[in-house]
DNA sequence: GTAAAATGTTCTTATTAAGAACTAAAAGGA
DNA sequence: TCCTTTTAGTTCTTAATAAGAACATTTTAC
């Protein structure tokens, strides 16, 4: 697994000018520890890492280096409130309403959670099943 | 530091209707190990922790129950989502994966939406179907 | 109530990170 | 340039702790 946990590190101690020393100390543990961190020999305990996600103030997530799911849709929350009218946003009027339905509707929700756990396939075949029903209910 | 992992663990690990065996399974490691986690006596290593957030899809932040912006944009969106309607939503973690799934999946939010449009009696048929299907599905 | 499954616990072993001390490389000043 | 000081990298040892196996307990299903 390709982290970018060590030049992380690197980077936000010069983002802050510190020396590996002064990190050391903020962290209280031995410098040479910090110089493995940043040269991916060692990788830090998890109360160490949440350490550094608090001075650096980034999540830890973004501080391993990895892209989740929910981080890139927040990222589309966070534009979509930045910029109301710029480029069309990820997040729109429609999923809003659609996000309000679900609010409203736990167990379709709850359905959709399940939907999506299943193997590709086979959430392929439920959606093909959905559609056919919705397009019978709408000829009603 | 007051971490909520062992809860978390647990808890996404019935989310998912997972045995501790099943769940060591995906991880290739051995049962005791999740049952140490899930009762705080032990802490996963990063490289378990990291697997574990995507198993689970869920943020390493929201993992360890650290405030992480995720929470915070939550917090955002729960505000955002009070002052703009009437009812009191309940906005939780796993409708921010359910939403993640409907951007993923633009035929199944179009579906929702054709499914908002329904009379509520066709709504709650189009929902007992799904049920259904689901059900079938999650049997095989 | 019993059998089977799931979970919790203990003990040992193995892994690996931390620290100290030493080495090497930059940075700064005469 | 040479010397000094600061900063960073490396090695070796020690200590911490997580993993696994085996056993114990609890829960579930019949």
């Amino acid at each position: 697994m390709m982290l970018k946990l060590a030049t992380n590190i690197k980077y936000y101690r010069k983002q802050y000018n510190w020396t590996q020393q002064q990190l050391a100390n903020e962290l209280a543990i031995s410098r040479s520890v910090i110089a493995k961190w940043e040269n991916g020999d060692v990788l830090p305990d998890l109360m160490a890492l949440i350490k550094l996600s608090r001075l650096f103030n980034q999540t830890v997530d973004h501080l391993l280096g990895i892209n989740s799911q929910t981080d890139q849709l927040l990222n589309d929350f966070q534009q979509f409130y930045q910029t109301n009218s710029e480029n069309e946003p990820v997040i729109d009027e429609n999923l809003l309403n659609t996000i309000d339905y679900l609010v409203k509707n736990p167990l379709l929700k709850e359905q959709i959670e399940r939907l999506s756990h299943l193997s590709i396939k086979q959430q392929k075949a439920v959606q093909r099943i959905l559609q056919t029903t919705l397009n019978e209910a709408e000829r009603l």
